[in-house]
DNA sequence: GTGACTTTGCAACCGGGTTGCATTTTTTTG
DNA sequence: CAAAAAAATGCAACCCGGTTGCAAAGTCAC
């Protein structure tokens, strides 16, 4: 697998690499847990909370990232994988650590299909495991 | 089936029926879909939101109504059912209308089961789907 | 370079949730 | 029943994530 490169990324989803998307960018891939902005903000000496606020919203608005509710009060993002689609066929189940408050992508893992009630037609979901994960567990 | 009185509700679950809390549950009670906070304290003429929000907190804490977070940014509040034990074997699947805005409890749903990664130990699972509900559906 | 458009930064606001504390109500106890 | 202790309530204020308005800076096309 050879490396992309960011601003390809970017262009590839309609997005124009200005340096702070690419530092944005950066900060999520090197990410293993899905993040928040004030975490994002934390990452950064100075950048303006706004900023990083848009910046987001435009990455996900153009299928880059997607959002989750992980139930901790707080979106957070994480970036789609490159056959993430963020369609309800396409959802992952993700898992939200109690202990280290860190949320993950279990992008293995898809949502199970549900049978609703005549009437109800299903547009998205949302499954978030609460636990704790396999590196808190071990002490 | 017959009409449990509120006191008796109350007092079942350890909760010493004041003349609030009894108030505030039957509001719960002839609510078909689950309530917020803000949306609870609209159902009142003049009540304290402080003693609304700790009031939802006890029940709660009781396991007379259960939190749901439906990714409206609100945390809704519902009855359990009578046989609800709040644990994860338990679970049912939520429904969150995006035209209406309520928030359904699917108690017929079950949480499908989720097999974890190695290491990560599952404690609580939310599960929410979105969509279009009967009623907004006929439309 | 000029003008149109986009991005960024600052300040301020909004709203749900939460806490501290004084007051009222209920319960306990003598 | 009265006094003391405990619990519930009401008010004000705060916290914080999210969001908007607007002006300044940067980018692009011509």
């Amino acid at each position: 697998m050879e490396k992309e490169k960011p601003e390809d990324k970017l262009q590839k989803k309609h997005i124009k690499p200005t340096a702070m998307r690419e530092l944005v960018l950066k900060v999520l891939t090197e990410q293993k847990t899905a993040i928040s902005l004030p975490e994002l903000e934390s990452r950064f000496e100075r950048a303006d909370k706004t900023t990083l606020y848009r910046t987001l919203k435009t990455f996900e608005k153009n299928k880059l990232i997607h959002s989750i509710d992980d139930g901790s009060g707080m979106v957070r993002y994480a970036l789609c994988s490159d056959s993430c689609v963020c369609d309800p066929e396409d959802l992952h189940v993700h898992f939200y650590c109690v202990k280290c408050k860190k949320t993950y992508c279990l992008n293995d893992i898809p949502v199970p299909t549900i049978n609703l009630p005549a009437g109800f037609a299903l547009e998205n979901v949302n499954m978030v495991v609460k636990g704790i994960c396999a590196n808190c567990s071990k002490f």
